[in-house]
DNA sequence: ATCAGTGTTGACCAACTGGTCAAGATTTAT
DNA sequence: ATAAATCTTGACCAGTTGGTCAACACTGAT
């Protein structure tokens, strides 16, 4: 961290308490921020953008309507850091592709972390789901670049399996937007599964019960090599 | 037209203005509400049930606030007037498995209309997600009854076609709520794949497509007899 | 013509919303 | 100790919302 020891020491004893009134200050804001940031997360995720009130918000993160607004001055900015978190995590389980030839092995891992995903971040995938219900007033930007070069790259991808014959020749788009929409099904409608589940959120072997059965059906859906359709 | 014209001719053109007044009453009353609520179905699945405002839904319907109120004594009535209906809507395409005992007609005719609401109703499709996302504050007990007993009863036709062999051993549950992510998908986030679709929405064409593709994907995944595997 | 029932609407209101602000509390640096 | 900087918060405000209401218009029956 620190490259010379000896002689900077005092510089460095002078600034420890500096590092460590930084951090604890920045420790407090950045305590403050998470707090309001999960409560605001989950609000959104319940009530859409409008149905979501500061005040309720607030209230979830156990800080004053105005300690709020110190933190964030307006709704929708506290509404954009939310939306960027969530893109983010998209975006790094969607590395499987790349890390994995095989389609096989490419495509479980990416069902697998989306799966985890719709599981550990249920919040994050409503709000998109809701901003692309409300014709993406907020993140159209990310549709038309990030999203669809994202998209278009992994298309090239899927169809070099096709190419090479090791799946089916079905639209990789579609194959795609199978894979998004099964996946989220379960975040996004994760209240609809817990009813007729008896009320109960799904055990971690329903999960996993369920993770499989989405891996073999899209899996030998496309006859990928390797797997055995029994 | 009128069974006995010389005798009751009186009475009839007594009665003719009567139904006529009464049908043409009923018929304002009808034709206003059938533009309410097709304007309020517009906006309430583009902003959701709070974000959703009575003056928008008049605007939509062309009619002042005031009328609105006096067809629709209150939002939430109207709100709850248009759950009904897609509700009922989706209730009828679910029959394609009483009319059906092989595994694949069944479910590509199931597929195939549930694929037609999205295109046909896709706001009523969104509505629901969002009621859903929201936990259901107003439909819960749909869910708890009606679309319970559905669903039972479908998994056991399917665990029938298990039984008998006629598809692979998967889970009944997770396949249909494949089905109904995949297919309520092109309704839900039509926004982000007419984005991806270079921003126009898909032409019939493309519809058949992806209709194709995930009656193709599902059916071979499933292992369903009489589909070839190409 | 007149009356009753139905439909129409501008003006209005109480409740709530996002956001402000000034005054004070707490922490840090000197 | 004290000054500077940051954090905290009750009270407040302007704008918006769902819903009301009284006055008015229209239609058809007598």
């Amino acid at each position: 961290m620190s490259g010379n020891e000896t002689i900077q020491k005092s510089t460095i004893s002078s600034t420890e308490p500096d590092i460590q009134s930084n951090s604890l200050k920045a420790g407090i804001r950045q305590k403050k921020e998470l707090q309001i940031l999960e409560a605001a997360e989950k609000v959104f995720s319940e009530f859409g953008y409008h149905g979501a009130t500061t005040q309720m918000i607030a209230d979830g993160a156990g800080v004053p309507k105005a300690n709020l607004h110190y933190y964030f001055p307006t709704k929708l900015v506290l509404y954009r850091r939310i939306i960027d978190q969530i893109f983010s995590i998209w975006l790094d389980a969607a590395q499987s592709f790349d890390e994995n030839s095989d389609p096989v092995q490419a495509l479980s891992s990416y069902i697998d972390k989306k799966m985890q995903i719709s599981r550990s971040h249920p919040h994050g995938s409503r709000i998109w789901a809701n901003e692309i219900m409300q014709g993406a007033p907020i993140i159209q930007d990310y549709l038309e670049t990030t999203l669809r070069e994202w998209t278009n790259s992994r298309i090239a991808i899927i169809q070099g399996w096709i190419d090479r014959g090791l799946i089916d020749p079905v639209d990789p788009r579609h194959l795609l937007y199978m894979i998004w929409s099964v996946t989220q099904h379960y975040a996004d409608f994760a209240h609809q599964i817990d009813t007729l589940n008896g009320g109960k959120p799904l055990s971690t072997s329903q999960w996993g019960n369920a993770c499989e059965n989405v891996k073999k059906i899209i899996l030998a859906g496309i006859g990928a090599k390797g797997v055995d359709i029994k």
